[in-house]
RNA sequence: GUGGGCGUAGCUCAGUUGGUUAGAGCGCCGGGUUGUGGUCCCGGAGGUCGCCGGUUCAAAUCCGGUCGUCCACCCCA
């Protein structure tokens, strides 16, 4: 492929009409969904202080930041997430707000990183957050969005599904196993491989690297590759502390069910999530086949409004990227095939009829129709032929003979009939 | 960041062990058609074979570098 002298910047997109087609589709579904849920829709800057990532995430996000010194010498980012910009803009006015709020945004954000498949250097996130609501019903309600805008785009419980754990439990059972406070982090780490190594390597670094005896790397294991919460050890679970926070992931997996959901979701306590930030309930959509990264991950987040200034207020949400969903649906036929509409495209036989035609084309555009016509003087047949590779559905042909009489031929583009229309009927 | 595959027309690709002027289909433009599209027929434009360098009488083809892209690792908005 001959490159051009301006090439587009690696791990970016173009979104030519075709494209921007798809973009259209699934942006407007998760419009759709956010509002039948009540979210109201919001935005900030794409351009970031760099400090706002780097004081709550920590080193590895700050590596891939989007990030540079502008001519004010400040340094900033693009923006690698949108839930520390919600958390500074409510930060600034969420004590006069009523609770909870409900938000939704569509941001584009940033990273600096070598791309890959589903992963680019840039992408379009959904981001629907509840604040100020520390139950876990807002988290069932933020779960049953992010599964609903996936069905909204055709997608059903065959083609993904939702997992999820809770944070604080999973630290309450290592820590109940006798895991101490600060190897908990290094825990979740290794649990977040247990999806794609193999259990065997996985137990041998809880052993080699962090030092674990073998017995209470066997019942980390156990903990985390447990297939439901009933097959937790009941000795665990009879911690007070853990049994009332078992109880209420339960009553949050109910909550689901009722909403007739629950085909979609599934506990799996090795869903850790790589923020720093999350408290409790946290979640990540695949896609069944197992072939794509997650489409969809999110969770609680009880601190981080305090933690960059704010009112201290319970939030949960999540984020739904664009770049893997784009590629479920085409996997599985659900990107609408592009086609170019047109609701009229007006010819004129000869020269003379141009200005008739033009004020056709006007009057049918005020009143709402899309109109195009040729913008040179053309053959009929030329005409004829650009009318239908717009897409046109009716063609109105003005031709001397017509005009005379004051009228003109429209032609059903799809049938090909034709009928004479008087043109005082049609304004 | 590390390792590997790939890079020929707008798109999908073909191109013999290195050998004249690099091809096809689709698309695009024009004509058949100065009052009727889609189908069909005819014609045309479009490529410094990603880029730079090397080997050779001769390079799309072999070698090195570089850029892009994809995959794996790392890690994950």
């Amino acid at each position: 492929m001959a490159t051009s002298v301006f090439a587009r910047l690696p791990g970016f997109r173009d979104f030519p009409p075709e494209d921007f087609a798809l973009r259209t589709h699934i942006c407007e579904a998760w419009r759709r969904v956010s509002r039948r849920y009540g979210f109201l829709e919001y935005d900030g800057p794409p351009l970031e202080p760099m400090e706002l990532y780097v004081q709550k995430s920590g080193g590895e996000i700050v590596d891939q930041l989007y990030s540079f010194v502008d001519k004010g010498n400040r340094e900033v980012s693009l923006r690698p997430e949108m839930t520390p910009s919600l958390a500074r803009i409510l930060g600034a006015r969420s004590r006069g707000m009523s609770k909870p709020i409900r938000w939704f945004s569509l941001p584009q954000l940033f990273r600096y990183e070598r791309q890959q498949r589903g992963r680019l250097k840039e992408h379009f996130q959904w981001n629907v957050d509840v604040v100020g609501e520390a139950g876990l019903a807002a988290d069932a309600e933020i779960l049953a969005v992010a599964i609903d805008g996936l069905r909204e785009l055709g997608l059903t419980s065959e083609d993904f599904v939702a997992r999820v754990s809770d944070r604080g439990l999973v630290q309450m059972l290592l820590g109940t196993l006798g895991v101490p406070e600060d190897a908990v982090a290094a825990a979740l780490a290794v649990a977040d491989k247990l999806g794609r190594t193999p259990e065997v390597s996985v137990r041998e670094r809880l052993v080699a690297d962090m030092g674990f005896p073998d017995d209470l790397a066997e019942r980390i294991l156990e903990v985390f590759l447990a297939p439901s919460l009933e097959d937790l050890d009941a000795q665990l679970c009879s911690n007070r502390q853990v049994s009332e926070r078992i109880e209420s992931f339960r009553e949050f997996l109910a909550r689901l069910d009722a909403m007739g959901l629950g085909e979609y979701v599934e506990v799996d306590l090795k869903i850790v999530r790589g923020l720093a930030y999350y408290t409790g309930v946290v979640f990540e959509l695949f896609d069944r086949k197992g072939e794509l990264r997650a489409i969809c991950g999110g969770g609680r987040y009880d601190k981080l409004l305090e933690l960059v200034g704010g009112e201290p207020l319970p939030a949960t949400g999540f984020g739904m990227g664009d770049v893997v969903l784009g590629e479920l649906l085409a996997d599985r036929g659900l990107v609408p095939t592009f086609r170019r509409e047109l609701d009229y495209f007006v010819v004129a036989v000869s020269p003379e009829e141009r200005p008739e035609a033009l004020r056709i084309a006007q009057t049918l555009r005020e009143s709402g129709k899309s109109v195009a016509y040729s913008l040179r003087e053309q053959s009929v047949v030329k005409q004829m032929k650009a009318a239908g590779r717009e897409g046109a559905s009716v063609v109105l042909i003005l031709g001397p003979d017509e005009l005379e009489r004051g009228c003109l031929v429209a032609r059903d583009m799809t049938s090909g009939e034709e009928r004479e229309v008087v043109l005082s009927d049609l304004m």
